[in-house]
RNA sequence: GCUCCCGUAGUGUAGUCCGGCCAAUCAUCAAGCCCUCUCGAGGCUUAGACUCGGGUUCGAAUCCCGACGGGAGCACCA
């Protein structure tokens, strides 16, 4: 037995030997052996004695002995293994195949953005990883906020993202049956109307004290409770009874009802008391059957207030999941920063290519593929943090290079005369590796049209080629710029650039770069760059996300044969 | 102020629940080389982290205590 753990013991001192430059540290050895070997039996005492001595022998020889030992002993050591990182979405706690049921409840009250895609991605392959169902509910209970197009428009955004459901309603339809628990609630003495002052109230709920109406007796409090409803009395909401001086004030008797005079857009005038977010949420997690609902870590503190109502009706309790919000560098999120940007002009709407709101990203080139694989990669932990788009951008390039076609754009074109250029008809692919993504023909003649920062790293008499078609020789720089026909030969060093023909398109880049820096509004977000493309550009259509060598990836706008750009990424 | 959550390379992230195959994963970024008729892609290499201080233990990124730092909540918004 000795025996065995000492043969382990040598093993894995001469592996970290010859990891390390020939000196093992006991240290590591003994977790090793301990892993491998188990304790069976020994004490951790023996097992570190036995590999400190197997050490010291080990460190006496050379590195190359060491080696080679290990080579006869297990020679599968000596390689060191990639490890293989798995992007899939960590095991769901509490989860059963075929039972698991997911929602994403998003308020209609505005255009998806990418946080949104975070939580609907999660909730979807959730569901999808457990052969679940997964819901897609309009959180409306807010008639001051929720919007009629917003509805569509989000299904829109989810579907473009590739996500589908199983079900959909609005929580705005289950108003009647809010009412039955609310009641219940009085009922039970677990809810009372309050008429308080909002800033009472608050007074209130920050010393902990309880005010008048909590005391009311059930009858009256269903009284009340009915004229809430019927509009006999105003400035009324409904409470739970929790505890004023909980330490978490989120428990300090929160609001459950309150009345809003607004006209809603699907449920018209129909009822004037509205359910709060934290009943509305409970309620319908658990009666929709929602098995493992997610939320952003904001709403922590109201978990215990989402269990207490759950409970005083004797409803079942979800697994309820909390996990960060998420943030990109430079890019805002929240309608409180991006509406007053659209009020001011500053952006041109909620599909503008700076923002990341699904429209957005989309209208500058990013894949809904790249934004779920984003997903995956930030998982679900509650550590905040701020990403770069720049990983965004990384994965959307990865998809895109094996199948976007290359093409040639100048920007800041200058006209070009090639003295004695062969008139050609030139055939060239669309993709450096990918033969079957095609190729266009181009007829060139003696002009042509390149772009001013790459002649003027060029003096007169060098040579530089047409990318994929001939060496020109520079003869003049001033007014003019001429060149001479200089051979088809690749040459190998020279400076290949991208060219048209005086068969241009004109079209104009949309660059877009960080829309604040800090907290400050960046004046310089949106840059537009004019140039000529070639002629086959003009062919493409909108949405087509192609590169322009040496410039970057974009997407095509195709308005009736006028071209727009939106660059994506490098 | 009170309460809660979180702290791993420049940026993200795995590992933390259940201490030992972790002198710590992967991506991105940066630097360098190779390849390429693009400044893209690909290949290779290098650099870079467990917030700090105590404790428990043969052994701590992992458990405990404390400090510090960041975030959130304290709405008749969600």
């Amino acid at each position: 037995m000795t025996d065995k753990i000492k043969k382990i013991a040598r093993i894995y001192a001469l592996q970290n030997a010859v990891q390390f430059n020939g000196k093992a540290e006991p240290k590591a050895v003994i977790g090793k052996v301990i892993a491998v070997h188990g304790k069976e039996g020994f004490s951790p005492k023996e097992i570190y004695q036995i590999s400190g001595a197997a050490c010291l022998d080990v460190n006496r020889l050379s590195l190359a002995d060491q080696r080679h030992e290990l080579e006869k002993l297990a020679p599968e050591l000596l390689v060191k293994e990639k490890k293989e990182r798995d992007f899939s979405l960590p095991p769901l706690p509490n989860a059963e195949k075929g039972k698991v049921v997911t929602r994403f409840p998003p308020e209609p009250n505005g255009y998806l953005h990418i946080g949104h895609a975070k939580a609907s991605i999660v909730d979807y392959e959730y569901a999808q990883m457990y052969d679940g169902k997964f819901i897609i509910r309009f959180d409306d209970t807010n008639p001051e906020n929720a919007e009629l197009k917003f509805y569509d428009a989000q299904k829109k955004d989810l579907r473009w993202l590739g996500i589908s459901w199983n079900k959909e309603y609005n929580t705005s339809d289950n108003i009647q049956e809010h009412y039955k628990f609310a009641e219940q609630l009085i009922k039970q003495g677990n809810a009372y109307v309050c008429t308080c002052e909002p800033n009472f109230v608050k007074e209130c709920r920050f010393e902990g004290r309880e005010c008048n109406h909590r005391h009311c007796e059930c009858e009256e409090g269903i009284d009340r409770w009915k004229q809430m409803l019927d509009g006999s009395i105003n400035g009324a909401v409904l409470r739970l009874k929790g505890d004023m001086r909980c330490e978490n004030t989120a428990m300090r008797d929160p609001t459950l009802f309150r009345i809003i005079e607004k006209r809603h857009p699907l449920q018209s005038d129909k009822y004037r008391v509205w359910p709060t977010y934290d009943f509305a949420g409970a309620i319908e997690d658990s009666i929709s059957g929602v098995t493992h609902p997610f939320r952003t870590k904001e709403y922590e503190l109201r978990d215990e207030c989402y269990f207490k109502i759950l409970d005083f009706l004797g409803l079942r309790k979800p697994y309820l999941m909390e996990f960060a919000r998420l943030s990109i560098e430079g890019m805002p999120v929240s309608k409180r920063k991006i509406k007053p940007l659209i009020d001011q002009g500053k952006v041109s709407g909620f599909d503008d290519p700076r923002l990341p709101t699904l429209q957005g990203l989309k209208k500058r080139g990013i894949l809904p593929e790249a934004i779920r694989q984003f997903v995956f990669s930030q998982g679900i932990s509650k550590v905040e943090s701020t990403v770069t788009f720049g990983l965004v951008e990384a994965a959307n390039r990865k998809i895109l290079d094996p199948i976007s076609k290359r093409l040639f754009f100048v920007s800041n074109p200058v006209k070009l005369k090639v003295e004695k250029a062969p008139h050609k008809i030139k055939d060239i692919s669309f993709h450096p590796t990918d033969k079957k993504l095609g190729s266009r023909s181009i007829k060139t003649g003696d002009i042509f049209y390149v772009n001013a920062e790459d002649m003027k790293k060029l003096k007169i008499g060098d040579i530089f080629r047409l990318k994929d078609l001939i060496n020109v020789k520079i003869l003049k720089k001033n007014n003019e710029l001429i060149g001479e026909y200089a051979g088809d030969k690749l040459i190998a060093e020279s400076l290949k650039i991208q060219w048209t023909t005086n068969n241009f398109v004109k079209i104009n880049v949309y660059v877009p770069h960080l829309l604040f820096t800090g907290d400050k509004y960046n004046e310089n977000s949106l840059e537009k760059i004019q140039g000529y493309a070639e002629e086959q550009v003009s062919k493409l259509k909108t949405d087509d996300i192609i590169q322009f060598e040496r410039f970057g990836f974009v997407r095509i706008e195709n308005i009736k044969g006028s071209i727009t750009g939106f660059f994506a990424h490098k």
